[in-house]
DNA sequence: GTATTCAACTAATCCAGTTAGTTTCCTGAG
DNA sequence: CTCAGGAAACTAACTGGATTAGTTGAATAC
């Protein structure tokens, strides 16, 4: 039966499927068979929507990167509470918008961290823009250069990312709450910005 | 011919045409078969020595981890020139060893990252005292308590993973200096534990 | 109504990982 | 010195994932 009445397969589709995957099988199981199996297709159908399993991968990280800057956006969003936040307020919400995706979507941000992106890609390049403005809408009322925004933009991601993976795999051994040493770098890093404000 | 003369495979020659084969094809070249062939046996005998690709991976991982350590130890050795170095200068040796260790071990320190680790595994155990041991000698002399010792030991590797990580796969998208914001880190991080000395 | 398109299909190939069972060499006990 | 046992290689075979080629049939365009 090719071709099924009206609902035909979307990218969208297999995005739905591949994250139900993740949150099953987790990063190990992530494949074009498995997603195929997951949709109740075969997998040769899959490659009428993409590439190849790279390209299912790179679909897969991107997402994780779109939902991490939605996440930010929003917990950034002006609300009748709380009109204005400031710089340090904002790069909290940063922090925990990050944490707050990678609960929510288990290993999402492993994936995008882990995946090699080209250097033209163009929705990358949108989704890096965006978070960009972020940290720059942050620390310009701080007085920082241009190039310290971008100094500041990849420790925080660099830290963040690096904290989840770690975490992720039982890298740090010690029974210390890992939520409080998590807690604990955050102020860090804010600080040493803050410290750097002229 | 089985069993061929005098040379029979060890785990150290498995780990080191692993390395081998990581320099070469990189991490998606990482496996049994292709290891297999760079040793010049037939896949089966892999699992004489090790467990299977998990366990192949395990060993290459607990590497990366120890050459780390051994960077690092290397640079904090005592030298007739620096018979005795500040804290800072220790944070900093530390930080110059694993960039140095990242480079001259191509995707080694991302597959230690990568690899989740077993809570009671006793070598890797081991690696994390002598890394902890580390800081610990680095923050004590600035009065730190053994839960924030925890706390910078977390926060300086997430950072170092992670930055080496999103600079691997491209995800610092600016033409900013890669070196330059990596250097700007490590003072951001060592300022900001500096600043918590009591 | 017919031609085209396109998304599904089936069939088949390649390759990685793995298991079972076999062979062959080395070692060590008698 | 001989032979029993074990270790380390082998071959054969299976599983399952990714991929390509070629086919089919329903929806759409003319």
């Amino acid at each position: 039966m090719a071709r099924p009445k009206g609902a035909t397969l979307t990218r969208a589709a297999i995005l739905n499927a591949a994250i139900a995957v993740l949150r099953s099988d987790g990063q190990s199981g992530l494949g074009i068979n498995r997603v195929a199996r997951e949709l109740g297709i075969q997998p040769p159908s899959m490659y009428n929507h993409v590439k190849g399993n790279d390209d299912l991968y790179r679909l897969v990280a991107l997402y994780g990167w779109q939902q991490f800057l939605a996440y930010a956006e929003a917990a950034l969003e002006p609300t009748l509470l709380k009109p204005m936040m400031t710089s340090r307020e904002q790069l909290m919400a940063v922090a925990a918008s990050y944490r707050h995706c990678a609960k929510d979507y288990p290993e999402l941000l492993t994936i995008a961290a882990s995946h090699r992106m080209s250097l033209d890609d163009v929705e990358f390049a949108t989704f890096y823009e965006g978070i960009m403005k972020i940290y720059s809408n942050a620390l310009t009322p701080w007085g920082f250069s241009e190039s310290d925004i971008i100094h500041s933009a990849r420790m925080f991601n660099a830290a963040y990312c690096g904290y989840a993976q770690l975490e992720q795999n039982h890298i740090f051994q010690r029974s210390q709450s890992l939520d409080e040493s998590h807690e604990w770098m955050v102020m860090r890093l804010i600080d040493a910005l803050e410290q750097q404000k002229r």
